[in-house]
DNA sequence: TTGACATATCCGAATAGGCAGTTATGATGT
DNA sequence: ACATCATAACTGCCTATTCGGATATGTCAA
């Protein structure tokens, strides 16, 4: 199977896991903030509000269906979206509708605001 | 809660709802099906290859969270996208997708010798 | 009654969450 | 260098709930 295979946003059941993935509300608000960017299970937990188990249940989820990829810096480990998402045409628009649900503004305002002390206290990055 | 609330693409936890009901084969596909036009049970039977039960409660799971609503006409059942859905821009664009899929291409040539067929026969519609 | 669907029930499998224990990395103290 | 501790994250086990499939039965219209 080529590229070109996979871009072309791929078979009926590799699509039907990727929205099974979205169909809890956590995993779906985990996919909506990483659209703007990478971050790390302690981010998550914190703007998710969410007990660090059930962040990383969560997070090996999406990496088990590659909805994601992470990578560990130090003792953090980081997510993204899976590349082969992003690189997708197709899939990049699922990812945008994700990002851009109406109901995840509260989200990413208080992701903003954490960020931004965060930043300030310059721990974990 | 007024219309322009709920064309802005719903809060989360009823996103997650439509996700977690695209998140099965055969709704997907019975989703993307539907993306190009009413169609009765007997024909989603048919072009899927379900077994009759297994329509009818993928479909009562499908019309319990609105993603599509029934009509009767007869002795048939004719089942199409929600108007809240079709009418919702963003909404649209998910449903599009679903349509898009590449892996629905043998479900739509099937369906359109099915319905060619039919339309000589003149049965069920 | 027949044809087209819907629903009730049973069952095995998958999910989700909580709790506790484990691993991995980095920091501290001697 | 070495042992120890703290932090970040992962995983195993348990429970409760939901899911999906199959079969059988019920319903509604012609």
């Amino acid at each position: 199977m080529n590229k070109e295979t996979f871009v072309s946003a791929g078979n009926i059941a590799e699509n039907a896991l990727l929205f099974k993935a979205l169909g809890d509300e956590t995993r779906l608000k985990m996919i909506g903030l990483l659209g703007h960017g990478e971050l790390c299970v302690c981010d998550l937990m914190e703007v998710l509000d969410l007990p660090q188990s059930k962040a990383s249940r969560h997070l090996a989820y999406l990496r088990s269906c590659r909805w994601v990829v992470g990578r560990r810096s130090g003792k953090w480990m980081y997510y993204r979206l899976h590349p082969d998402l992003t690189e997708s045409a197709a899939h990049k628009t699922l990812t945008e509708y994700v990002s851009g649900l109406a109901g995840l503004q509260k989200e990413y305002e208080k992701l903003k605001v954490y960020l931004e002390r965060k930043g300030q206290k310059k721990s974990c990055s």
